[in-house]
Formats: structure tokens, C-alpha cells, sequence
RNA sequence: GCCCUGGUGGUGUAGCCCGGCCUAUCAUACAGGACUGUCACUCCUGUGACUCGGGUUCAAAUCCCGGCCAGGGCGCCA
């Protein structure tokens, strides 16, 4: 695989091609095929470029009438933009050419013609609004900027996923149809499941749980997820993607913090190795990955109050107090940290109480939005029915769910971690939605 | 769900406040032409747009009302 990407693909079935960025001028006189995209074609009279662009980056070739034959200038000449081309031919070391390199075609197969004009403009010299760029996305994600947003979600969840198994995790897929609300709350969006209506499930949350009670003990899952909310933001899509843990024997959130730190050092360690050329493309830093503080929601109102910030307790964090802590604790050097003990009130049912009036629950933060929320479980019956009820749940509706926790449940704690939302923080985008390769919002169902 | 802003060629924009000199600006793209070292090539010629419906007015891209679409904020959350 490793030989296979510095090489290009080779292969009986395969075009023989070799990828722009592994061409270098020691490898003059030699004759070489490359494939990909006419980004561009300048004509001189007698002389023509194209730059052809690949996964490896852009490469010119050149045409000296009198070099080539008549055919392949004139198919040359023909070509639109963006149609898709095998050129075979001499490369030659030219230190004028860009990249010092360049390709003498001997013969130019058109595999694709493009039609034009183009509906954007796949280079990003004229501009495109984010509407216009998702109604053309394929187009849109030619451009290296769009791409390197998706090598880097790619390797952050390689660096994940292997973090997690490394950590004992087990790797868990859980249904997709569900009957009923996981934890109240948002909006489901309603399927016809033959006779009956099910949902798409808006978090993996009771599965997870419910595996605690089997003795994998540490699990995982990297999924999407839906909601029905109609809210329509630069933070929120209703088709989403998160990784979500839940482990066993714990003694506290504590614990599951700890879990949480390491992941996330793990993500920022995996992109700093591997993706060094799409963060200078994107022109992204990634945060100091040292020990994340942890404050109490109580030390977070007290943060607030001493700059000039007044909110009473058990009141939820708006979005301003969030931005301004997230002000503050940058001031101080963190663009990550937690916020722990949140009140019991603003937490969903399966939420460990803890203190008074709080509950062992947690918030990651990352530059003053909230990218991770987790918290230590009840694993008792009893003590499970009585919030569900003090939730103004209905008990009926989580029957299978209860019983999970009848016949020994360990002590357990997880959190879920919002894929789009972390990399758009890291890498500064604007809009949730340049995080998705299709996303689905209110209004946006194609492409 | 609530609040605010906007909609001009394929794309991105100027013009709108203060209606008429708009036969609508500029860039890019597209078509044709000239050019043998371009690198956002250059130069010449050409094609191409006022979101839709209604109203005010002698006159509407410009003012008013409604629809549709888009952008942003809030709430909720990841």
C-alpha cells in the first residue's frame, strides 16, 4: 500500500500512471505516464501548456509544435478544462518549468471530456459562495484547500481509532433504527418501518450503556447520527458524525476525562505528523496538546463574574458567556479545557448526580465551544427510574433499556465527541457544513 | 421557532441610500483571432445578468408589499 502511493497505482486492470509530486528532475530522459485533471492550458502559437492536476499536486506538460506530433498538438489545443487526461510522454528537468520538471507529451488519451463552462471555479482564483460550492461539491472539492479539510478528518480518525483500540477499546456498531427518543430532548426524524414508524437514532447513548452490562467494558463507535432540529447555524447539521465511548469501572467522570484527554492528544498528535501539508495549506494551528485544565462549572461562573459576566447558578451557559470563557481561558494560555460538575438540572437522565444540585458530568471545550460532552452513568435501577421520571420521561419507553440494568451493571461513564464541530475548530473554518463532504441541513437534502 | 440582512451574466462583484445620464461596472470564465517559455501569460474581437409576482411613478436594478431562495444571530445541542 505504502509502495503503491509513492509509485501511483500499478496494475494489469489500472492505467500505469505516476503521481505528479513523485516526479524529479534526476528522473530526466525518462518516459513516464501521468493522469488526472487539465487545470489549465496556455497557448502560445507554437508552444502549449497544460497543468495537469493529480492527487500529488499540479505538473506542466509542454508542447512544442515542433516536437510533438500534429495529432497530439491538436488534441492538445481541443482540450476543456477539467477533462481528464492520460499523458504519456519524455519527462524532461527544465528549470523554468514549475516544480523544475515537465513532461513532453508522445501521446495525450482524452478519457473524460469536461463540459464548460464550469459552474466554479475549481482553481479558487474567483471566488464561490458556500451554497454555490455545495450545489457543484465534486468540483468544489478539487480545489487542495476543500481536499485537505478531508485528509485531515481521514487521519484524525485514524489516529483515533487506533488510539481507542490501543486503550482496549472495542469497536461497536449499534442500530440506526430505533423505536423511541434515546434521551429526549431533540428532535428524531421519523422512518416507515413496515407497519410501524421507527427513528433514525440521534446518538448511540442507551446501546452503549446497555453494553456495559455485557463485559466488553470499553467500547467505542464512529458513526452519523440525526437530528431533526430546524436549527440553521454555522455550528449544527442535521446529519453528524461522532466518536463515542463508554467504559466500565470507573470510579468517577474523573476517569472519563482522563479517556477524553488521551483521545484527544492522540487526534492532534496524528494530524501533526501526518498532515504537516494540509494544515500550512489551510493555514490551521493546532493547540498546545499539554495537560487540559479541568474547572468546575462553579469556578467557571466565578471566572465569569470577575470579568464583569453575571450569571446565577443552575442557569445554562449561553453561547456569549461560553465565547467570553473561552476569551479568558485563551488569555491564560488554554484553548482546550473542561468544564466538570455541571448542574444536575441541565443534564440528561442517565446522568450521574454528584454534590449538590450537580451531577458528575463534563463539557470539552475547545476555543469557547463545546466539541466533547461525557459523563459518569447511573448504574443502578432504582436510582435510574426516579431521574427518568423526575425527567418527565415516560418509564414504559425504556423498558429494554432498564433491564440492562437489573442483572448487574458495573459503574460506567462515556462521552461523544462531534467530528464536524472538532475540525472545524481546528482548522478555523467558518461554516460546520465545509466539514462535511455532503452535508444535510434544514434546507440542503442534495447533492 | 424567533430576530436581522441580502438576491445583478457560468462564477465573484460595482451600481441601490439620494429613481432618469444604465444602451448596467470590473474581474474571471466562455467563443474566435495573434503569439515558441508561459507560470492568475499578454493583446484584439465577441457572447452573456438586474430572483419572481404585484404596486407607486411620466420613468424602477434603484422606492413599497408579498412569495421563493440565500447569509448571519439567538435558543438547543456535538
Amino acid at each position: 500500500m505504502q509502495e503503491a502511493l509513492r509509485q501511483g497505482w500499478r496494475g494489469d486492470t489500472m492505467i500505469e500512471r505516476i503521481y505528479s509530486d513523485r516526479l524529479k528532475p534526476e528522473m530526466h530522459g525518462s518516459r513516464v505516464s501521468i493522469a488526472g485533471w487539465v487545470q489549465e492550458k496556455r497557448k502560445l502559437g507554437g508552444l502549449l501548456f497544460l497543468l495537469l492536476r493529480d492527487r500529488g499536486g499540479v505538473v506542466q506538460v509542454t508542447l512544442p509544435k515542433k516536437q510533438v506530433s500534429q495529432e497530439v498538438f491538436e488534441t492538445a489545443k481541443k482540450l476543456s478544462r477539467e477533462s481528464v487526461v492520460v499523458v504519456r510522454g519524455v519527462l524532461q528537468a527544465v528549470e523554468k518549468a514549475p516544480g523544475g520538471v515537465e513532461v513532453v507529451p508522445e501521446s495525450i488519451e482524452v478519457l473524460s471530456s469536461s463540459a464548460s463552462p464550469l459552474p466554479l471555479d475549481p482553481t479558487g482564483r474567483v471566488p464561490a459562495n458556500l451554497d454555490t460550492r455545495l450545489d457543484h461539491r465534486v468540483l468544489d472539492l478539487r480545489k487542495p484547500q476543500v481536499a485537505a479539510i478531508f485528509r485531515v478528518r481521514s487521519a484524525l480518525l485514524h489516529a483515533a481509532r487506533s488510539h481507542l483500540l490501543g486503550e482496549g477499546f472495542i469497536e461497536v456498531h449499534t442500530p440506526r433504527i430505533i423505536s423511541t427518543a434515546s434521551e429526549g430532548g431533540t428532535e428524531l426524524f421519523p422512518v416507515s418501518y413496515f407497519e410501524r414508524e421507527a427513528f433514525l437514532a440521534q446518538s448511540p447513548q442507551l446501546y452503549k450503556q446497555m453494553l456495559m452490562a455485557t463485559g466488553f467494558d470499553r467500547v467505542f463507535e464512529i458513526a452519523t447520527y440525526f437530528r431533526a432540529e430546524e436549527h440553521d447555524t454555522i455550528w449544527h447539521l442535521n446529519e453528524l458524525t461522532a466518536i463515542d465511548c463508554e467504559l466500565s469501572f470507573i470510579s468517577d467522570h474523573e476517569d472519563v476525562m482522563d479517556v477524553t484527554e488521551g483521545l484527544v492528544h492522540a487526534m492532534l498528535r496524528g494530524i501533526e505528523e501526518e498532515c504537516q501539508k494540509e494544515l500550512e495549506l489551510l493555514g490551521a494551528e493546532l493547540p498546545e496538546a499539554g495537560k487540559i485544565p479541568r474547572i468546575s462549572y462553579e469556578e467557571a461562573l466565578e471566572m465569569l463574574e470577575e470579568h464583569g459576566f453575571s450569571l446565577s447558578f443552575g442557569e445554562d451557559m449561553s453561547t456569549e458567556a461560553e465565547k467570553r470563557l473561552g476569551e479568558i481561558m485563551g488569555e491564560q494560555g488554554y484553548e482546550l479545557y473542561f468544564i466538570k460538575d455541571f448542574p444536575l438540572e441541565a443534564k440528561p437522565f442517565y446522568t450521574m448526580p454528584g454534590g449538590d444540585k450537580l451531577s458528575r458530568s463534563f463539557d470539552l471545550e475547545f476555543r469557547g465551544r463545546e466539541v466533547v460532552s461525557g459523563s459518569q452513568r447511573i448504574h443502578t435501577h432504582e436510582l435510574l427510574v426516579e431521574r427518568i421520571k423526575a425527567c418527565g420521561l415516560r418509564v414504559e419507553n425504556f423498558q429494554n433499556y432498564l433491564e440492562a440494568f437489573r442483572y448487574g451493571m458495573p459503574p460506567h461513564g462515556g462521552f461523544g465527541m462531534g467530528i464536524e464541530r472538532f475540525l472545524m475548530l481546528l482548522l478555523g473554518l467558518s461554516n460546520i457544513r465545509e466539514a462535511a463532504l455532503f452535508p444535510r441541513d434544514r434546507f440542503r437534502l442534495q447533492p
